[in-house]
DNA sequence: AATGGGAACAACCGCCTATTC
DNA sequence: TGAATAGGCGGTTGTTCCCAT
């Protein structure tokens, strides 16, 4: 197949290796200006010496507007971890859940952060004890660091959870389901005419569609925790979410999480 | 100050599927 | 219907930067 590999003499003059301002550009204006698709046919049009595929690449992962830089904050790093003990290495799937993430990027994550990681404690990446290390330390470790950065005030005892949102964030403590599935409603309430948008997932990294919305109830099995985000900032005076975690009664907590924690010794990895 | 090693990330490659003609 | 092309995806490589020695 010769997709992208073109022939003859225009190979020649491909250029290859780091984009440039002016390529960068070029592309830029180019997509403003006639959007993006038909890959090859844009990259010549637009002058670049490039291949359609490369010029995808790039705006995909570098130059499109929305695509946030910067290192992936504890909320984002958790739903990764979630995502893929259940999704595995489908990255680009991963991805659709991070807002302004791109594939590589997060692909670039677990390589050079979690498989790090693995080689350390000598755990292989596809192994149950890694999967375990995942749900029993990991994860709880960055919960602990969502909640540290958030100033929502939650009582994980409490049935209803409510944030004054000074952010656009509110998480639920560590709970488990003594029954499942269990019921979490979620609502939120904004001043602004732009109602914002929810979502949520458990520990398996099971998203909720059903929670896109202003306020929605969902199904969740095998819950440890919840993790609601707003995807665009709310009032921070005034706006409200309210979580509403199934029962007390209903739940368990799970005060042994950390019963082996000197021996993976944590703090050295993150 | 030089340099070697590792981490982080950008970019490329090859394969596969979807779409178009 | 099948070939050609375009686009998407995951794996891999190359480059740059930083830090320890």
């Amino acid at each position: 197949m010769t997709t992208d590999s073109c022939i003859g003499e225009e190979f020649d003059e491909l250029k290859r290796g780091a984009w440039t301002v002016e390529e960068d550009s070029l592309l830029i204006h180019y997509i403003n200006r006639h959007g993006d698709g038909r890959w090859n046919t844009l990259a010549k049009s637009a002058g670049l010496k490039r291949t359609g595929k490369s010029c995808r690449l790039r705006w995909l992962n570098y130059l499109k507007p929305d695509t946030k830089r910067g290192n992936l904050t504890p909320q984002e790093q958790l739903l990764i971890l979630n995502l893929h003990s259940k999704w595995g290495n489908r990255w680009s799937k991963i991805a659709r859940h991070l807002p302004g993430r791109t594939d590589n990027e997060i692909k670039n994550y677990w390589r050079t952060r979690v498989q790090k990681q693995t080689r350390h404690l000598k755990i292989d990446s596809g192994s149950q004890r890694f999967v375990e290390a995942l749900q029993r330390f990991w994860m709880p470790r960055l919960l602990e660091k969502v909640e540290q950065s958030s100033s929502s005030s939650i009582n994980s005892t409490a049935s209803t959870l409510t944030a004054e949102t000074s952010q656009n964030k509110l998480t639920a403590d560590h709970f488990q389901t003594k029954e499942t599935p269990c019921t979490c409603t979620c609502t939120c309430t904004s001043s602004s005419s732009l109602q914002p948008n929810i979502w949520a997932s458990d520990t398996c990294g099971k998203m909720l569609p059903e929670m896109y919305g202003d306020s929605a109830v969902c199904s969740l099995q095998d819950i440890e925790f919840c993790y609601i985000e707003t995807t665009n900032e709310l009032d921070l005076g005034s706006d409200t979410l309210n979580f509403q975690l199934p029962p007390d009664n209903d739940r368990i907590r799970s005060d042994d999480m950390a019963a082996d924690m000197d021996y993976w010794n944590m703090d050295e990895l993150w």
